[in-house]
DNA sequence: GCAATTGCTGATATCGTTGTCAAAGAACAT
DNA sequence: ATGTTCTTTGACAACGATATCAGCAATTGC
């Protein structure tokens, strides 16, 4: 049977036979207590079942064990594996997380954060593509001291607490690997402009190709906005060239499916007469046919990450995390084959 | 300038020159509060820039504004949707939504969900398939008094408030569908069976056979579990049977898409071979080549509206709002034609 | 040996709300 | 005029934790 009424920091303190203060010391893990008090109070805690009220520590506290993840990004894969990462760490430290949509474009937006966190007492934030790209976004943050960790590419390093991903050399990478392969026709779909990881991972295509001598031809490099349908365009106008390229290269699985459907729809067999890359292994690189080579990111991996440096600054208990970049894996399916003849 | 401190509800009662129990009464939209003074009070609330420090709110009033999503559910674009659609909600009634990944499998879970709700004094629960079939689970839910709305196919009235979906109409009408087109030979794979969806389903599309003096073909029936690789697996098997169905009709476009691979992979021409139908019109279902036909349930809008059914029950000052069932609608694309010859 | 420091502990104030209860005045009934 | 009810209001306690500060004992320094 439960009790209706729940356990209290008082109660304890009765069982225990020690002041409420020499409790609070104990749970928050204070110096200056003898192991002999510190063992009789978690003797009682344990025995009543002590759970300490989440509302009175805030509110005494000025902290709300809440951190905020804050998105504008379409991709669901991306950020159910962004979430599933964070709670992770949520679940082992106590801490809740707390969802928010953001628009990029919203010319407030980082008024309405600020608003947001004082209104919550949000104890920190982790930011995510494309948000985490907005220089002055994190300026603002900086300047009402607000604890932040972000995710994004390597070239951001103006916040002190960052988990990057090197989307440069992967995508440099993977057109090495293209070009070992025979292939000089290269096709390249960009991603959102306002995505700096749409620029780096352009930069690590390019550069491989001028590397190689290889011409980087303007009318096989389209711009997309990492969605299908701008892939599936795009896709449509670089085979509409009179001369097709033998690989094209997205910079997302998305785009990279789309020119696939577009590729199918014309006739065009993949991977004979079409290679195509991707980035990010979302599920349904493996679920198309020809299954898609890719770079994979350790999203999950990443947002687990950028969780335990927030705590680690906003939490005094848990111990400090650094930075980190995170390494990608080129990934090699059905889609990718050597050149023939 | 924003101040560093904050205005306390003491501030308030100071400007508009009344006790701080009258503010607090204005703040709770409380009877028994003259027009004259509730006047008074919004504007020097207003002119202040108050905002009710929640936590302690929660901790007198013993709510803590904060509603929980239990889930376990692999499908990331149905969870996102769920996601948004409750998000709507908690913006304009100022509640906040903490995410919870339960193991449905996991035989303390009702107690270990209580004793969350416990910890954390969430107000009230949105619950959705497969925990949203699990009659034992919502029966200690009801015994524990808490408050919570679910997300279920229709045949699930246990609780008092619920959305739900009308699964066995949309695939009864599906399979008329497909048998106007001039089909008899239609094979089925199944959901999950922890979900009621996939029975429900299932019984929509056997009965329409049935009714139609079309016998149900049991080699073309097989089982799979909402995921990918359970409607490729499914899917090869059915096509290596002697006899081929014109269509197979999956209970999920993951599992749809499943087949498609298959077929693909064995040469199998789609739609002109093999006509292919999935459920839930995912983004995939159009992204493949061709484009799956399917069903459509308006998520975002059903779990938008679990969230008005939990915040009308939980929270005094939100209206109430009555259980609804959604309906599907039957989409129509390039993977199912009539039958030539 | 005495002062200064350190380690440990508890009494009490406090965070910013809502709940309880009583009081004052108006309205109405007798 | 008096009693009863209803409306409106405020003083103060309470929610369950942490913060402040003071006190006492044990240790250290000289």
């Amino acid at each position: 049977m439960s009790n209706q009424m729940s356990v209290t920091i008082k109660d304890v303190s009765k069982d225990a036979n020690v002041s409420i203060k020499t409790v609070s010391r104990v749970i928050n893990n204070e110096v200056n207590v003898s192991e002999d008090t510190k063992h009789k109070v978690l003797q009682s805690i344990a025995k009543l079942g002590f759970k300490p009220n989440k509302n009175a520590q805030s509110l005494r506290s000025k902290r709300s064990y809440m951190i905020a993840l804050l998105y504008d990004n379409p991709n669901k894969h991306y950020l159910a594996d962004i979430q599933s990462g964070i709670l992770q760490v949520c679940k082992e430290t106590g801490y809740n997380l707390v969802l928010q949509e953001c628009d990029y474009q919203n010319k407030n937006l980082g008024t309405e954060i600020i608003e947001f966190i004082r209104d919550f007492q949000i104890d920190g934030l982790i930011l995510t593509p494309p948000l985490s790209d907005m220089d002055d976004l994190l300026a603002s943050l900086d300047n009402a001291k607000v604890q932040y960790s972000i995710i994004a590419p390597s070239d951001k390093r103006t916040s002190s607490s960052y988990v990057s991903s090197n989307d440069y050399d992967a995508t440099y990478a993977m057109t090495n690997k293209i070009i070992s392969k025979g292939h000089t026709d290269i096709g390249f779909i960009k991603g959102h402009h306002k995505h700096s990881a749409s620029s780096l991972r352009y930069k690590g295509f390019s550069d491989a190709l001028v590397e190689m001598n290889i011409p980087v031809k303007s009318e096989w490099v389209k711009e997309g906005d990492f969605s299908f349908d701008s892939g599936f365009n795009a896709g449509l106008e670089i085979l509409e060239s009179l001369l097709c390229p033998s690989v094209i290269f997205a910079s997302n699985d998305y785009m990279a499916a789309g020119v696939m459907k577009a590729a199918q729809m014309k006739g065009i067999k993949i991977p004979s007469d079409l290679c195509i890359i991707g980035f990010d292994d979302s599920p349904i690189a493996e679920q198309l046919w020809p299954s898609l080579s890719t770079i994979r990111q350790p999203v999950e991996e990443m947002a687990c990450h950028a969780a335990k440096i927030l705590l680690g600054t906003v939490d005094g208990l848990s111990e400090k995390t650094e930075s980190k970049e995170f390494k990608s894996e080129l990934i090699l399916r059905e889609s990718l084959i050597s050149l023939s003849g």
